[in-house]
DNA sequence: AGCCTTAATGAAAATGGTTCTCATGTCGGT
DNA sequence: ACCGACATGAGAACCATTTTCATTAAGGCT
């Protein structure tokens, strides 16, 4: 790979950039558009993989964060240190999670996003969002 | 070790379970007193450092993580998948926090707290907590 | 003060999620 | 079909955090 033997025909750069559309790519974004919740990258692979899938880990990644960056996708951390995506849905919710057995209820209220808006507002802030996770022992743990 | 020569005299347990004084774990929550700000524990571990203080890295997570769990601390992930702390003030709050300059304020409502219980107990949880982060862009950025 | 039990410490190794490397595959325009 | 550039993926690298385990030291007891 050292030789570089003159780029002889076309000088033309072609700046391009433009994504290609890759069956691995496509299948991810299905995969995202099927569950609503928040996956994991791994959580997504498996899924993949059992769907029958031929996907690298890498490429999930990859693929994940470039639709994050894109704004296509919502992400947030884990208490554990990962980070799970959702698709980026209209509607706002938030998560109730089962400490014990990781059953997750979405749930929503107008109340806490007025609050949470009227408080940042207070205080000079702007272009607001937030994070909100209930934690708790469900029924049957 | 294998010989175990009979427990002679007091045959009283002792769970004890009390922590102990130590310099590391003073100097720990000295910075912190010292500090109002968000630090990892890698950040105060240099901290120590600096002041002369020989600890371990593996002693500041651990403390820090006591401290934590006590109820001392508030832990927050930071974007990087980090885990910076800082000393709880006393009532339970959230953080509002900037995100282009980091700069934080603490808020607090009784609304956010009763709707998120009165929410979880609909669902059947019990043993309820949560965590509630607000971002926005503040006055100065 | 000395003993003794046990929590605390910390260096090094392990863990685990995420990112990087780079050889190979494949898209898409010509 | 050809070809250059982007995409893929297996494995290595990274890096914050946790675990291991031998050693140290706190603090109650005599």
């Amino acid at each position: 790979m050292t030789t570089k033997p003159a780029t002889t025909t076309g000088t033309t750069i072609k700046p391009s950039g433009a994504q290609r559309k890759t069956r691995q790519r496509a299948a991810v974004e299905e995969i995202l558009s099927d569950r609503h919740d928040f996956r994991t990258a791994q959580q997504i692979h498996d899924d993949l993989r059992h769907h029958g899938e031929r996907i690298g880990l890498t490429t999930v990644y990859r693929t994940l964060q470039l639709m994050s960056d894109a704004g296509d996708l919502d992400a947030i951390r884990t208490g554990d240190g990962e980070t799970a995506y959702r698709r980026c849905s209209t509607g706002h919710h938030h998560h109730l999670v089962c400490r014990t057995c990781g059953r997750t209820v979405e749930v929503s209220g107008p109340a806490v996003e007025q609050w949470a808006n009227a408080v940042a507002e207070q205080h000079g802030f702007r272009e607001i969002s937030h994070d909100l996770e209930i934690f708790g022992t469900c029924n049957t743990c």
